[in-house]
Formats: structure tokens, sequence, C-alpha cells
DNA sequence: GGGGTTTTTAG
DNA sequence: TAAAAACCC
């Protein structure tokens, strides 16, 4: 018996944990660990493990109709794995175990502890690289060591990309007339992308927001899929160009997928290659933001103190002293602050579980350079409510916006929110999705700190010139 | 990716 | 002469 253990790998597509277990030919039995003392811990969000169990119930199904069970192991933290994980296999007499790498400092200890239970009574348990297109440990400086830069990182990846076999594993249940690449029928991928839906996969999705806005989250292969393609045809062309208007559906919106294994990173780059003709989808901008998941997901493995939130730049972080405000971290939660392009984000944070990536900068810059809150305060208010909240992803981004973090940006670059807000959402139209109360005012009239005071929105917490300086004095003061 | 200041460029 | 680009912190 083999016995594959799923995290966040939740497919059956680009799977090699499953797929080697599969080609050795004896009967598989699939297994997940329930570990939410461990997830309350990480602070994974209400809507993340929603997602993550809407995908788990269509994962079981699909293995089920191909003679593989799923176990369910009720536990609490990761500690408890490899006693759980050991008498299982003792009880389905296991030859091995096979799982896929997670780059987590916790995570990479948890496997292999079990690792260690798992051999030293004679059972195989064996790990592979199946949630990252090019392997940590693959892209290295001339030297040998790791990059800290991201421009020199892409071009070594790339150019060890182009290397290698980066084809996604198929199936190993896949039809015959199944395309690696997208899980899609041949014939269909041709012309329009709807793709039929295989008689025997039920659709399911997850269900988020309130009352009056609802929020569909597919959890099924045909319509994942699906997706995957249509944006890749309709919207990753325009990528570069709308990307940044929080307005716009200019972004994939796939990150959700991505970060329960849904979908894989080889998968997105398969979809992305098989549109273009020539070699120009290697400039594509986003594929480069595909390679920053890839980067901090590296760096993560290189540098595993940034798990303990040990500051990569020591030299800039003890220049900065965080101020400790309940009442601006509160207000800044719960979009309270009187800036509204700042406030309009938290909400959509707040009621969707996801914010746009240029409002993640925004709203980032906003809490660490203006209120001088601790980067670490937003990392895991993210983290609680995101449901695409990644652990390297966001420990990546929320240490670059406060100047701490690898390939970070200056000190001195704090983003101004409204000079932010009127660049990126001109015409107030975010601002007023969220905040209904300045559909009231002209579009031009939505950015300002305090707009909106007499329709009950809150005057600006603070003042942007005064706080802006006081934060660079606070840092050039050391 | 920011902002203040200087330099270059287009009209 | 004003706007854009370049420069530096």
């Amino acid at each position: 018996m083999q016995l594959v253990w799923f995290r966040n790998d939740l497919r059956l597509i680009d799977n090699p944990a499953l797929y080697h277990a599969c080609a050795t030919g004896e009967p598989v039995t699939a297994v997940v660990c329930m570990t939410p003392g461990q997830w309350a811990e990480h602070n994974e969000s209400e809507a993340r493990i929603a997602h993550w169990h809407a995908r788990l119930d269509w994962l079981e199904t699909q293995l089920n109709q191909d003679g593989v069970e799923l176990k369910r192991l009720d536990l609490d933290r990761f500690s408890d794995c490899p006693n759980a994980l050991l008498e299982l296999a003792r009880e389905l007499s296991v030859s091995a175990l096979r799982f896929n790498y997670e780059y987590p400092l916790n995570e990479q200890k948890r496997d292999r502890a079990v690792c260690q239970a798992l051999n030293a009574v004679g059972i195989e348990a064996l790990g592979y690289h199946g949630d990252l297109v090019v392997s940590p440990g693959q892209v290295l400086t001339g030297g040998g060591t790791p990059f800290k830069v991201f421009t020199p990182f892409s071009k070594a990846w790339m150019k060890r990309l182009l290397q290698m076999d980066h084809e996604p594993l198929p199936s190993p249940f896949a039809d015959k007339a199944v395309r690696p690449e997208t899980g899609l029928p041949q014939e269909e991928v041709v012309g329009e992308f709807v793709g039929a839906r295989s008689a025997r996969e039920k659709s399911l999705s997850l269900q988020l927001g309130s009352a009056n806005k609802h929020f569909t989250y597919p959890v099924d292969d045909t319509s994942l899929l699906e997706h995957l393609n249509r944006f890749i045809h309709e919207q990753e062309p325009d990528y570069q160009r709308l990307r940044d208007f929080p307005s716009r559906h200019g972004t994939s919106g796939l990150s959700p997928a991505l970060t329960i294994g849904s979908l894989s990173a080889r998968q997105c780059l398969a979809a992305l290659k098989a549109t273009y003709q020539d070699e120009s989808w290697q400039s594509s901008t986003w594929l480069n933001e595909l390679v920053w998941r890839e980067f901090y997901r590296h760096l993560l493995v290189s540098f595993p103190g940034q798990s303990r939130y040990e500051p990569f730049r020591p030299e800039v972080a003890e220049r900065i002293s965080w101020l400790d405000n309940q009442h601006h971290l509160e207000a800044w939660k719960t979009g309270e602050t009187g800036f509204p392009i700042v406030d309009a984000a938290m909400k959509q944070l707040n009621e969707t579980g996801w914010m746009h990536n240029r409002l993640r900068m925004i709203v980032a810059s906003f809490l660490t350079k203006l209120l001088r809150i601790d980067w670490r305060e937003g990392e895991a208010y993210f983290m609680s409510k995101l449901i695409d909240g990644d652990f390297a992803s966001n420990l990546g981004g929320w240490a670059w916006s406060a100047s701490v973090g690898a390939d970070a940006a200056p000190y001195f670059r704090i983003f101004n929110p409204q000079l932010q807000s009127e660049k990126f959402d001109p015409n107030g139209e975010f601002i007023a999705e969220w905040l209904p109360e300045l559909r009231q005012l002209e579009p031009k009239e939505r950015h300002k700190p305090g707009a909106g005071q007499r329709y009950g929105r809150p005057a600006p917490i603070i003042d942007y010139k005064a706080a802006r300086k006081a934060a660079l004095d606070d840092y050039n003061r050391g």
C-alpha cells in the first residue's frame, strides 16, 4: 500500500507525490491531517480554511471514483502528525508515504519528524518538489549562494527554466485524451475555452460574503481550468496595462487556488506558454509575478530565520522604533482611518477575504510607515483574513513594504495614499464601491483624507505630511 | 514603488 | 517656459 499525504497540494494534475505513488502499481490511500490548533497559531483565515475544506471534499469524490480512499486524521498540532501517520501507516501496511514539500520552517520541521518516525520502523517517506516551477536550490549566483535581489534572481530563474523540463505531470487517473498542460480534453481547448464538464465531475463552489454581496470561489477542476484559460486568453495580454487598477478586473484571481494547490504554478506556466507562438511569453508581466512567488519561497528555504521573523536587514530594522497604538491599529483593521483608499481597501479585505495587490501595497505602507506600527501586526492580520493567505508571499510582501525585507523598497519610499488613489482609482469607482457614503461626492473629491465626513466617514487619524516627516526623522535619528 | 530639486527637452 | 526626465536621499 502507498500512502499519499495531502497538504496544500489539493490536486490530481501535476502532483508528484500522487503521481509517483500511483506509478508503483500498488493500491493507494490518501490522508490529510486536520491541525486546527496549528492553523490558529499560523493565523489561517476562516476563508482559506473553508476553501481548503471545500476543495478537499471535491478531491475526495474524485479520489474515491478512482479507488483511492481519503483518511482524515483529526489532530491539533503539527507535532501530532508523526504518531498519527505512523499508526495509520502500520494499520494499512504501508510501504511508502509520499508528500510534496512545503517550505515554511514549521512545515519543514513537521515533515522531518514524520520522516524520522516512519524511517525508524522501516517505512519509506519520500518528499517531492511540486509547489514551484523551479525548486529551491536550483537558482543560485555564480558563487553558489542564494540571490537576495529579485531581478538577478529572475534572470537566473529563467535561464534555469529553459534548461529543464517544466511540463506539468498528468493526473495519474487521466484519460488518454487529456492534455497534461491544461487538463482539458484536447478538442475543447481550441476555440472557446469552456470545456465540457466530465460527467463524473461534480461542480463545487465556496460562497463568502455578507447578505448583499456574494463571492464565489470555484473548487472543481473544470471551473478552475476554465478560469485559468479564460484569464490567459482574454486578460493576460492586458495584464500589464490593467493590473494596477483595483476597479478593473485586471488580475488573475488565481492566488486562492495557488495557495491551497488546487492549481500548480507549472500548470499556470504551461497555460501561458501554450498561447504564445514565440518566445515572448518569457517577458510576460504576469509570469514575473509568478517568479516573485518563486523568489519568496526560495528565500524562505535559504534564510529560514525569516520564518521566525528574524529581520532580513537588521541594519534597517534596528533604526525603526515601532509605535504601539491600539487605536490606530484598530482603525486600520476596520477601515476607519479617514483615508478613503485605505479604508475602501480594508473593507474589501474584511468582506471578501481578498484585496487587490496595489491596495495591499498602499495599506501596508500606511500601517508601517505612516502609523509606524510593526509590520508583523499587518502580516498577521492579512493572514487572518485573506483567502489567499500564503506565508512566504505574505511575509515577503510585508517585509518589503516595511523596508526590512529582501530587495525591499528604501525606507524613504512612503506611499502617499491620496496620490496613489488619484493615480490608480482615477474615477473613485473603487472607493465608491466599498465606501458607499462617498458616492455622493464628485469622483475627484473622493480621494482626500477626511472625504465624506458629513456623510458619516471619519476624520483622518493622522496628518499625512507630519506622519511622513516623523517617520523619516525617526529613521534618520537611528 | 516617494518627493524635492536639478537638468534636459519640446514647443 | 513649462513639462518631463534624471538625480539623490
